[in-house]
RNA sequence: GCGGUUGUAGCUCAAUGGAUGAGAGCGCCUGAUUUCGAAUCAGGAGGUUGUAGGUUCGAGUCCUACCAGCCGUACCA
């Protein structure tokens, strides 16, 4: 709806400039906006502002010229010039009201949109991601639930998506971490010796005494730090996975950072820049050259010859977009990641890679207390809250809603006791519920021998159906913006303004009434509200129950 | 020090450079059910959008400085 305006918008001034009732001038950007004043009509282009110091004329009179050279205007009732020079939409309520069969045609469909032309965009989403050393925890369910919800609204725009999982495999952690689970496995089959100093925590300990059983004390005498390497990663990795589906996510792909270098990914890229002459040597490493001279330049290859996490980034991205093709690479970074930002897009465009293929969402990073003492998250010292914790305590649903209601870019802070106390109070059941008590209607009316077919929706005219069915009217453009600005906590926000929408609703109209044409056009709108719910929850990866 | 980011109601947070109303939820106060589900609805109190300047027809939003918090500033990941 908003570009078709902007369309109509833009043709009424070249045919007003061409007749020369507006000057010659190049139109910026026509923006049209939701106003939050319901007076002000469903849309509002500001443009005529916008042009008066370009026309050297009074907004006011822009305004009214580029109205009266308005062609299209049938879905509204009303476009009229409001100071200090806005143009206002208004939609007609008839227009409204048809729109009702359009969205129970769509169905489950209704605000998606169809690929591109030209077949849908490939894009990958590699979020998560968290070292495998230790246990999913609520920090990490942010990106989580951001990443899951991103490709899903991603989805619903028609891209073809592929969620994946970077599983950093090799490195000084994961060598810490098989050797604190040496150490663990030894105390299991009665070893006297020292906790390890670096991965503290009880998962090991479980793990180690898992080993011990299977496999008695075969493992404990020579050097087996590969063998508790493989172990350590596979149990973790599987903890992790049956985690993650706890709150609805699955990967389509885990993907291995040890395999950049044993499928000679790392040799083509590290060639390939070399043979650019952008590595140089100093004080024993290799370095890469920065895009300028304000960029630092990183090292890519220690002193001893081992690659660095640096290297492995540069021929993941390669791997991505190059090698697997993919139109678009999305990461999902905690917000201490930032200074990684320039540098991966500059290694990118040393590649000959378009930066602008890689989207980097930053989000701030999660602090946790409990009555309100902050608690540490370490997973070296073993001190941490898991996600599993806290959703056998308030449920996935409530879970997903909590972390996704904040922006990304704004710090959040979870108290434990207060999530525990107030689930009950969370916005999610409050969508939900409005969910259920439409599916609670249909039971009634089935009861009843009442339905909705043949329902004329041009009946809805009370104004807290035409209320409803606006909001309803909005989803797609919901959807539409949260991608665009990545923004997915837009979601949680509609679903309670729709919910609102339908509850006030319930209060003014019955449903199920003696008047069976009513009944019919009112089951339609409830159903098409249904409809906008159960999509709206199935983005965010919630629940839509028939009865709560 | 330098760089990034955040500062909005008692609390947790929204708000695409727009309109005499900066909005929700929680908490607090007052009301509503012989009715399709009260996990609901209606109303009230509560704000100098950290401070000071600037740009703009128009600033919570953009720019500058300052104050406060968080993050980064590794041949860790």
């Amino acid at each position: 709806m908003q570009t078709e305006i902007a369309k109509t918008i833009t043709t009424a001034i070249e045919s007003a400039q061409e007749i020369g009732a507006l000057p010659h001038f190049k139109p910026p950007e026509i923006v049209v906006e939701r106003p939050k004043e319901p007076s002000h009509g469903d849309y509002a282009v500001p443009s005529a502002l916008q042009m008066a110091r370009l026309a050297r004329m009074a907004p006011l009179q822009i305004a009214e010229r580029i109205v009266n050279f308005l062609e299209e205007t049938a879905p509204f009732s009303q476009v009229e010039v409001a100071p200090p020079g806005f143009i206002n939409f208004r939609l007609s309520e008839s227009w409204l009201m048809q729109q009702v069969d359009n969205v129970l045609q769509r169905g489950p469909a209704y605000g998606a949109f169809p690929p591109k032309k030209g077949g849908p965009k490939k894009i990958q989403i590699e979020f998560l991601s968290a070292n495998p050393t230790g246990p999913f925890v609520v920090g990490s369910g942010r990106n989580a639930v951001l990443g899951d919800t991103l490709a899903r609204l991603f989805q619903a725009n028609g891209y073809e998506v592929q969620r994946e999982y970077y599983i950093n495999d090799i490195g000084t952690q994961i060598d810490h971490l098989a050797t604190s689970l040496q150490i663990r496995y030894a105390q299991a089959l009665g070893q006297d010796m020292a906790d390890p100093k670096e991965y503290a925590g009880q998962y090991l300990v479980e793990i180690g005494e898992a080993l011990a059983e299977e496999y008695g004390d075969r493992f404990l005498y020579d050097d087996n730090t590969d063998f508790m390497r493989h172990e350590a990663l596979s149990r973790i990795l599987n903890a992790i996975r049956e985690d993650t589906k706890l709150i609805g996510i699955r990967f389509d792909r885990w993907f291995s950072e040890s395999s950049l270098y044993t499928d000679h990914t790392y040799e083509v890229v590290y060639n390939k820049l070399e043979h650019q002459r952008l590595l140089f040597e100093r004080d024993g490493a290799i370095w890469l050259k920065g895009e300028d001279n304000e960029d630092k330049e990183n090292v890519v290859v220690r002193s001893d010859g081992r690659p660095t996490y640096f290297a492995s980034d540069i021929a993941y991205v390669w791997d991505k977009l190059v090698k697997r093709n993919f139109d678009q690479a999305v990461y999902i970074w905690g917000a201490d990641h930032h200074g990684h930002v320039k540098r991966l897009k500059n290694a990118a465009e040393s590649l000959n890679i378009n930066p602008d293929k890689i989207m980097i969402i930053l989000y701030q990073l999660v602090s946790i207390t409990r009555n309100g003492e902050p608690v540490r998250q370490s997973k070296r010292s073993g001190d941490y809250i898991t996600v599993r914790e806290v959703v056998d305590e308030i449920g996935s649903d409530a879970f997903r809603f909590m972390l996704l209601t904040r922006s990304a870019d704004s710090a959040m802070e979870i108290d434990l006791e207060l999530a525990k106390r107030e689930s009950s109070e969370n916005p999610v059941y409050y969508v939900q519920y409005a969910h259920a008590r439409i599916a609670s209607i249909f039971r009634r009316a089935k009861e009843d021998g009442a339905t909705m077919g043949g329902g004329d929706v041009n009946l809805l005219e009370h104004p807290s159906e035409i209320e409803l069915i606006r909001q309803i009217l909005r989803f797609p453009e919901v959807v539409k913006f949260a991608t665009v600005n990545l923004a997915p906590h837009q979601l949680t926000y509609y679903a309670q303004e729709l919910a609102a929408a339908f509850h006030a609703f319930y209060r003014d109209c019955h449903v199920v009434i003696e008047d069976d044409e009513l009944t019919a056009a009112r089951l339609k709108l409830v159903k098409a509200a249904q409809i906008t719910l159960a999509n709206n929850l199935h983005l965010m990866g919630m629940s839509v129950p028939d009865q709560m």
